[in-house]
DNA sequence: TCCATTATTAACGCAAATGTTAATTAACGT
DNA sequence: ACGTTAATTAACATTTGCGTTAATAATGGA
């Protein structure tokens, strides 16, 4: 499994955001097809498919001279299973004694 | 709020990684005690601290000489919020019809 | 076969990120 | 006031990331 900061970086850039954006809520997109997601060249594009691939976020299948890519559901469990471990800390209500039990001294 | 890219962006970084989860597993720290987490400079950990802070992931409390950090629960929450809301897409079976579904061509 | 289409890889320039050591700032104790 | 401790900021070198245009690869149709 790809280490969660590899993933992080990978969705740290506007442009890669807005294509597994895309992926996520249109499905599986063409390259040419999200070029439109910034005004960038082709090439640029390409490597950022290529950073995400790389990083497990995507998938790629080719079809004839077109490469059709989807967002890894593995990646986004990943995400989710991290906040998730540490569900106790942010989804509480944070009150006094919380934050007394979280910091170092005990009370 | 924190746009998700730049969150992203903050824990990205394996040294910024390691830190948010001492935080999120032993409660707030000083930058002193944070510096143990990799084996690099002072002034390089108070860089790192310096962009969790200006991410919004995690927050500082001055106390005489020293910085008493910890993580910021709403970045937690944004992150985890995310995920949630494209969890009907990882979170499935995944299985012939969803995959048709997702795609782009109706069936 | 030849050409158009789709996409990637190559080569390059520039800006941003990350590390170092030295210098500075601020609070505390004697 | 002075020295110690805690942490940051300054200045600098090196690496990484991201964009461009040009060149290459691979498939499909006339």
């Amino acid at each position: 499994m790809t280490p969660l900061p590899e993933t992080f970086a990978a969705l740290a850039d506007d442009t890669r955001f807005a294509i597994v954006e895309r992926l996520l809520t249109e499905g599986a997109r063409t390259a040419g097809e999200l070029s439109e997601v910034a005004p960038i060249s082709a090439p640029a594009i390409s490597r950022h498919l290529k950073v995400l691939r790389e990083a497990g976020v995507i998938d790629q299948r080719v079809q004839g001279t077109k490469r059709i890519y989807s967002v890894n559901p593995e990646a986004l469990r990943a995400i989710s299973a991290w906040t998730i471990s540490h569900r106790a800390f942010w989804e509480g209500s944070l009150n006094r004694l919380e934050q007394a039990l979280q910091s170092k001294e005990e009370i």
